[in-house]
RNA sequence: GCCGUUGUAGCUCAGGGGUAGAGCACUUCCUUGGUAGGGAAGAGGUCGUGAGUUCGAUUCUCACCAACGGCUCCA
């Protein structure tokens, strides 16, 4: 009896029926064998002592496999609860699984804290178990037994989640002493883990529901050779090198009071240099793309919040209201512009010959986030979003769709983000009653998204059920340093708000139709985006973007005066140049200006005030030579070309 | 809002029941220099805030505030 398996490269082979993945591993090669962790057989994960029965599609996953990784940190996880167990015999667990870079678990602790020394007791004993080379086994259990098992545990957890396990399919993992409900799969024993690192604790509540008790999470990671781990600890403390918030401080881009109110960036001339660029870049760009710009004030009345439907939904979770001594009038300081625009729509009728009408602000909004979630520039509590609403006909949707992809594109592309995913939100395909607007204006609007998504070659995700209520959505979601994703551009379709303020156009029939509106904002907001452009780069802007462009660093004082001229020359010709007028020596002078990531210097001493030149200096790369003010400034213009005249 | 950690000079951090220290930054003086830190002197802090324990608290306890790591949330 034989059975013909077929390998990842496409060969087949023979082999007696009942053999399993380790055994055809080892036929291939001794070293495959030993770093095989877990086999895939038919699209299932299956482990590598599992007798093969039939013809079958087989990969032999190793560490180098994403599929691999995740078993590994999965029977991390069962390790490091063994290891915790025996320090806190009494807590109980939660779920243990495997996450991008490692794994958690969730424990409760049964009031108890761990303190740094029992972290490193904790690993310490991982360890000792991990050398001990025992097997994950797996037992097949009925579901009564386990619940008799978890009931005589006292683990609450443990039959939370039997509760939602059918009979028949549940299935318990021992290695050594320690033995866990798991549907598996897992690497074949333990002593493929080498290495192992508690990260950090946290608070997570028991099935991610406030309303339940709060677990202690541990974050950990694991790895097959101590080189790895070390590997992986450099990396992250190299992501935290680019953390924006320390960035921000350093290169004096922001900053935070105390005083002003928690989650209110103060931006420093450095960074609203930066942002005020930034902005100017997308507004000349949208100018050109048909927005119109306009103004709106920061506050507006209840009444507009009521109409918006934003009063009801939000009013007692946001700001609490001003009030006017006098007139007894109530205001909100506004969360989002978009009511503002919708009467700024209303100031006169529309024809459908005036749509697509896009009105475009750079508004500032306020937002009374819970003080946990503020994080650094990203979660803020008043921030200016690159706001802008396209009014529209129906059959406008798809264009202007793909005008706005162009746009965010074009903007990524500039700064130079090519990680990013869009994710396109859809109706819940159950529930669609939680949702406004008609079946057909859904249909014709997801449509729309998905087609425009597909002929821009976007690389996207779709999540259904995570449309608003008002309509559906696609966002470009990018990666901050530590890997954290944060939703960056969005463009949304909105059919609430045109109904509720009872927005109009007259059609070609003489008829009143209700406009479509999209929502859209390529930044997200100014805020997160420059958080985000801060990590991407690392603090060094490109050159268009730096706060200082060019520093003249005058070797003594004597050469002030030529240096001056120089700045002055580059300020005439729109260039943000200082002049570093301190006592001190050229290298110290150097230094300074590289740590603030200028980029370029200029050294003018002697030589170079008697021939008129400047030797220049180029922000991690060195001494460019001399060159004439004129020639470098040529330069200039050839390497760093503007992306708004692109 | 919840769980955990942290809070000492403008910044980065050390210290510790008897009212504080370093480096950088800052001020003044010396130095006038050639591609990543020249030298000296000085000024700077109610040790996050408030209460409690104590003869005495910045240090120990508690509460509050804020930051950080997460969870929940995110128009």
């Amino acid at each position: 009896m034989t059975i013909q398996i077929t390998l990842k490269d496409g060969s087949k082979k023979t082999f007696p029926k009942g053999i399993t993945p380790l055994e055809i591993a080892h036929s291939i090669s001794p070293n495959l064998a030993k770093q095989v962790l877990i086999a895939k057989a038919q699209n299932t994960l299956i482990e590598v002592h599992t007798p093969l029965q039939q013809d079958t599609a087989l990969q032999l996953l190793t560490w180098q496999d994403a599929e691999g990784k995740s078993t590994f940190w999965h029977s991390s996880a069962h390790i490091m609860a063994e290891a915790l167990l025996a320090f806190f015999p009494n807590t109980k667990l939660g779920i243990g699984p495997a996450i991008e870079n490692g794994f958690y678990y969730d424990v409760d602790l049964d009031g108890k804290t761990l303190s740094e020394d029992d972290i490193k007791k904790i690993e310490i004993k991982f360890l000792e178990l991990s050398q001990q080379n025992n097997s994950f086994q797996k037992e097949n259990i009925s579901k009564t037994q386990a619940i008799e098992f978890f009931t005589q545990k006292n683990d609450p957890y443990k039959l939370d989640l039997l509760e939602n396990l059918q009979d028949g399919s549940i299935s318990f993992y021992t290695q050594g002493g320690f033995t866990d409900l798991c549907k598996g799969p897992h690497i074949p024993h333990t002593g493929f883990v080498k290495a192992f690192k508690i990260l950090n604790l946290a608070g997570a509540y028991w099935r991610g529901d406030e309303k339940n008790k709060m677990l202690t999470r541990l974050y950990a990671t694991s790895f097959p050779t101590g080189k790895d781990l070390t590997a992986h600890l450099t990396l992250l403390e190299e992501a935290k090198k680019r953390d924006h918030r320390k960035l921000g401080k350093e290169l004096e881009l922001f900053a935070f009071s105390e005083k002003v109110g928690m989650g209110l960036p103060l931006w420093l001339p450095k960074g609203a240099i930066l942002r005020d660029t930034l902005q100017q870049f997308l507004q000349r760009k949208q100018i050109q793309a048909g927005y119109s710009p306009v103004i709106t004030p920061h506050i507006g009345h209840k009444e507009l919040y009521v109409t918006s439907g934003h009063y009801e939904k939000y009013g007692k979770d946001s700001f609490q209201p001003i009030q006017t001594p006098h007139e007894g009038e109530t205001f909100f300081l506004k969360p989002m512009n978009c009511p503002h625009h919708c009467e700024i729509y209303k100031t006169q009728p529309r024809s459908y010959k005036d749509l697509p009408l896009r009105l475009a602000e750079f508004g500032t909004v306020y937002r009374y986030e819970q003080h946990g979630e503020l994080h650094g520039l990203t979660r803020v509590r008043g921030f200016t979003q690159d706001d802008a609403h396209l009014f529209c006909r129906p059959d406008q949707v798809k264009e202007e769709f793909c005008k706005v992809i162009d746009l965010v594109l074009f903007v990524f592309k500039s700064i130079g983000f090519t990680d990013y995913v869009a994710q396109i939100s859809l109706r819940d395909k159950d529930d669609k009653a939680k949702y406004i607007g008609t079946e057909e204006n859904w249909l014709l609007a997801e449509r729309a998204i998905v087609e425009a998504a597909e002929e821009k070659n976007l690389q996207t995700v779709i999540e259904y059920g995570e449309a608003a209520f008002y309509g559906p959505k696609l966002d470009f979601i990018v990666r901050d340093a530590i890997g954290r994703k944060w939703q960056l551009g969005t463009i949304q379709v909105d059919y609430n708000l045109p109904e509720r303020f009872a927005l109009e156009y007259t059609d070609a029939d003489n008829t009143k139709k209700r406009p479509v509106m999209i929502h859209r904002a390529p930044f997200g907001s100014m805020e997160r985006f420059v958080a985000l452009l801060i990590e991407h780069c690392a603090g060094k802007f490109p050159f268009w973007l730096a706060p200082t462009q060019i520093t003249v660093l005058p070797i003594s004082d004597k050469f002030i005066p030529y240096a001056q001229s120089l700045m002055q020359e580059l300020l005439n010709q729109n260039y943000r140049a200082v002049c570093d007028e301190r006592n001190e020596k050229i290298g110290k002078k150097i230094r300074d200006a590289e740590m603030q990531k200028v980029p370029y210097m200029f050294v003018v001493g002697e030589k170079e005030v008697e021939q008129n030149v400047v030797s220049v200096r180029q922000h991690g790369k060195g001494d460019l030579g001399q060159l004439s003010l004129t020639a470098f400034v040529a330069h200039l213009k050839e390497e760093n070309a503007n992306p708004q005249n692109g």
